[in-house]
This record gives C-alpha cells, sequence and structure tokens, in this order.
DNA sequence: TAAATTTATCAACAAACGTTGATAAAAATA
DNA sequence: TATTTTTATCAACGTTTGTTGATAAATTTA
C-alpha cells in the first residue's frame, strides 16, 4: 500500500467515524504518523478530497445500476437485483457507502447541485420501476413515492455494520434476509 | 414565541440542514438577526445545545415507546404501534428527528456513552418483540438482528420530506403505506 | 554517480471558530 | 416612579482551522 492510499484509506475512515467537518487535517496526518504540511503533497483540498471520495463511489454505483436498468429483467428482478449491488458495494466498500448517505451535503456549489441532480434522477429510475411492478400485476399497488423512499432507505445501516466489523452473518445471507423483508415483510 | 423560542428553533432547523459542526453560532444569530453575544443569553454553550435538543427528542420517544412495550398487546401490534408514534414523532417535530439520526455522535463524553447505551437498550427491546413475534407464529422466521435494523432503518427518511414539505399524502396514509411495507412487503 | 523526482520537516499565515466581559438599552416588576 | 430583570451592543480573547513556502532528506531515474 503506497502512501497516497493509505491517505485515503486513513481519511476515509475518520470521516466515516467523525463526519467530514469534524474529521480535521491533523486528524488525519495523526492517523497516518505523519506531518500535517506532509498530507498536502497528495491532495489538493480537505474539499477536493471528500470530493474525489463521493464521486468515484457514486459513479461505481450509477454505473452497475444502469447496467441493470437497461436490461430486459422484469422489474421485480431489476429491483432485486438493484439491492444486490448495493449490498456488494457495501461490503466491499462500506467507508465509502456511509460517505454516500451521510457527508455528500458538504460538498459545496456546483458539485452539490450535481450530486443531488444525480440522486434525484436515480430515484426516479427507482420510481419508476415500482410503477412497472405494478402494472405487471407483480408489486402491490403501493404509493410509490413512499414505497420507493422505503426501499432505499431499509438499506442504509449495513454499511455501519459492516465498517464496525459487528456483523454476525455473511453477505449472501444478508442479500437472502434484506430481499425477504422488501419483497415480503416480516408477516408470515 | 418567546426569542428563545424563536433561538430554538431557528437553531434546530439550521442543524438539520447543514449539521451540527457546520452551524456556527455566528449562522444562529444571523438567522434570527441579532448579535452573536446575544445568543449566549439564552443558551450556556453551543455543546449543551446539541444536548437539551437531543435527550429531550429521546426521552420523549423512550418514554412513548415504553408505554407500548410495557403493554399486553401481541409483539405484531406492538411494533405496529411503534412504527406509528415514531411517525407521529417525526410529523410533530421533524428537525428533532432529523438530529435524532444523524448528529448525535457530536456529543461529547459522558453524553455521548449515555445516548449509545440507551440506543442499544431499545434496539434490544425491539430485537427481544422480533423474537416473541417468530415464536407465537405471528412473524416469519427472520433473522432478527437483520430484521430489527431494516425496520428501524426504512422510517428514517420520512423527516427529510416531512421538514422539507415535500410529501404529497398525510400522515394517516404514510402510516397505512409504511406498515404494509414492513409486515407484507412490495410483493402482492 | 549525477540529476530529478518524490516525500518529509518546520514554522507560520490568515480566517473562522466558540466564548467572555463590560456596558447600555428595554421591559417587567414593585 | 424606582428597581430589578431581561435583552442588546461592541470589541476582543484564545483556539482551532485549512493552507502555504522554504528547505532538507530520501528515493527513483538517467
Amino acid at each position: 500500500m503506497t502512501k497516497k492510499e493509505k491517505l485515503l484509506h486513513q481519511s476515509l475512515k475518520l470521516i466515516h467515524e467523525k463526519g467530514f467537518k469534524a474529521t480535521t487535517i491533523r486528524d488525519i496526518a495523526a492517523s497516518m504518523d505523519c506531518d500535517v504540511a506532509n498530507v498536502y503533497n497528495f491532495i489538493d483540498s480537505k474539499q477536493g478530497l471528500l470530493e474525489s471520495h463521493l464521486f468515484s463511489i457514486n459513479e461505481e454505483f450509477h454505473l452497475r445500476f444502469d447496467e441493470i436498468n437497461n436490461s430486459s429483467f422484469e422489474p421485480i428482478e431489476k429491483i432485486k437485483r438493484i439491492v444486490g449491488i448495493y449490498i456488494d458495494l457495501t461490503f466491499a466498500k462500506p467507508y465509502q457507502a456511509s460517505l454516500l448517505v451521510n457527508e455528500w451535503r458538504h460538498l459545496k456549489e456546483p458539485k452539490l447541485s450535481r450530486f443531488i441532480k444525480e440522486r434525484e434522477k436515480f430515484e426516479i429510475k427507482v420510481k419508476k420501476l415500482i410503477k412497472q411492478g405494478i402494472k405487471d400485476g407483480s408489486i402491490r399497488k403501493v404509493d410509490v413515492d413512499i414505497a420507493t423512499y422505503t426501499l432505499l432507505s431499509s438499506v442504509r445501516w449495513l454499511f455501519n455494520k459492516v465498517a464496525s466489523g459487528n456483523l454476525k452473518v455473511n453477505r449472501i445471507e444478508v442479500e437472502k434476509q434484506l430481499l425477504d423483508f422488501v419483497l415480503c415483510g416480516l408477516t408470515v
């Protein structure tokens, strides 16, 4: 692991734990046992660090999302696989997933607006999937907005448990249980 | 509305929008059009402001939660009503609900540990409810941990929509749709 | 080995931060 | 009205913040 990779990893961990605003350059320097000024050999600015972290994971997710969304699978199968890639990504990169949920609001304009716009476009695509599922009879006649927000929200605890190592079951079982929950609910 | 009430309201709104660390005393002063030093006629410290906001809403929720949990309703009925009071509270106090989700980590010791401990106790109670529901046959044989985290997480988008006024349906319909989701899932 | 590039060290900057003290105006109480 | 309490104003404090410049050591390349 090069020094730059270590910096990226440590900064991700710190931002996940303390939040972007509460994480100082001095924190990052201390975590990798180097001088404060030395950090700037690897990054341009603190803000730029956040941007690169956020947009790399954001692009990765949306690329994989679009692969599924542009396929000819049934809506319900698309939704299953989208949950799947979110779980995949969260297990592979829990800290980045954390930033995607919690820290994007510390972006500055115009990057902030760009991020929000991409997020809204993504939400609209999910809503469309649910509408199609209702139309073809595979999904109940739910309120599309509420179902979308609840669906997207229901997986947003996972990165915390993965990051802290407090997860007893493996990736496959998480996917099984989560899909059962969002498709069938709690009751028998 | 007294000046102190206005301060509490404005600070809540700002902390919800920008986050606790990104909200400065000068922001709060500006939002209520008064001098910076003037703020300290109403609060002891910025940290104390966060603490009072957090613990008042936290206590309110846990009091109402325990009322239900200590009743003799069936587990599944308890879960329904717990979702109900969360929705209630979120509609009544969306900004406080936001802080409860996003800003508690900026508490300092020993308040931070106290908050986390109360949160863990709450989670254990919910897990117990799900276990009982599985035992009495009203809940599927789910993984208790995953079901608990997913259940609790699934309602955590609501405060955002209520706070921003971007919610087309009313409180009752939200409750109906959310309960359908967590009990029956998306599929027919 | 010589030159060039990368990494490390030190001190310091300007700006933004939470907070305070002294004091004046305004409002409430007696 | 006189007195007490509440609210407002101004300037300033000590820290912490992100960031920079000059320079030395270490490493890589030629």
